[in-house]
DNA sequence: CTTAGGATCGCCT
DNA sequence: GGCGATCCTAAGC
């Protein structure tokens, strides 16, 4: 158990979980607001096809990063999940930016007008997430997990920026939220 | 407000 | 060699 999560459950109850979820690195960071499920069933999981050099880090141990480039340009920040071995991760979309908001806009540039923490690329930009800290543990620096502070109303959806398996609704965010990457229907 | 297209690099076939 | 769990810009309603 992380910050009253338990990452060893299946990937889609931890995302769901993890939403109204604090999480900072290096002091950086807010609530968590969108998350979506992957899990090696999954055609749309990169784990899918088995481990490999780059997804090797979703068959670790739960409660650690798994970090990802996408189109050569973003990074995307992944919490492993589910048993040791199984390749299950959620996928964290966006936050509610709360802490370090100077050191997020000067990362993020003049485009920080339009979301910090809005998308999983722009969150890694604005966080200093890499390559750095794939495989690292959440339980430790520069990671900072704290529980949510009372209940959240939860929606769920189809996931976004994928070809296959789109309808499944492992996407999941706090109802309402302007902090989302992209509202709910 | 919505949509279409380009950027750009590491991984997999 | 092709493609992607994305983001930004520009153009058209």
């Amino acid at each position: 158990m992380i910050a009253g999560i338990d990452f060893g459950a299946p990937s889609h109850e931890v995302a769901r979980c993890l939403i109204g979820t604090f999480v900072l690195v290096d002091g950086v960071g807010g609530r968590i607001v969108e998350t979506e499920a992957y899990d090696r069933t999954d055609p749309a999981s990169h784990s899918f096809s088995g481990p490999t050099e780059r997804n090797g880090a979703m068959f670790g141990a739960p409660g650690h990063a798994y970090v990802y480039l996408s189109h050569g340009i973003h990074w995307c920040l992944n919490f492993v999940c589910r048993e040791e071995g199984h390749g299950a991760g959620v996928l964290i979309r966006a936050l509610e930016p709360l802490a370090g908001l100077d050191l997020m806009r000067q990362r993020r540039g003049l485009d920080a007008m339009r979301g910090l923490c809005s998308g999983p690329g722009k969150l890694c930009q604005a966080l200093a997430v890499t390559r750095a800290h794939n495989g690292a543990s959440l339980a430790a620096a520069p990671f900072t997990l704290a529980a949510a502070d009372g209940e959240h109303a939860v929606v769920a959806g189809p996931r976004i920026g994928i070809s296959k398996a789109v309808e499944v609704p492992w996407r999941f965010g706090l109802a309402g939220s302007p902090f989302l990457s992209r509202p709910f229907r």
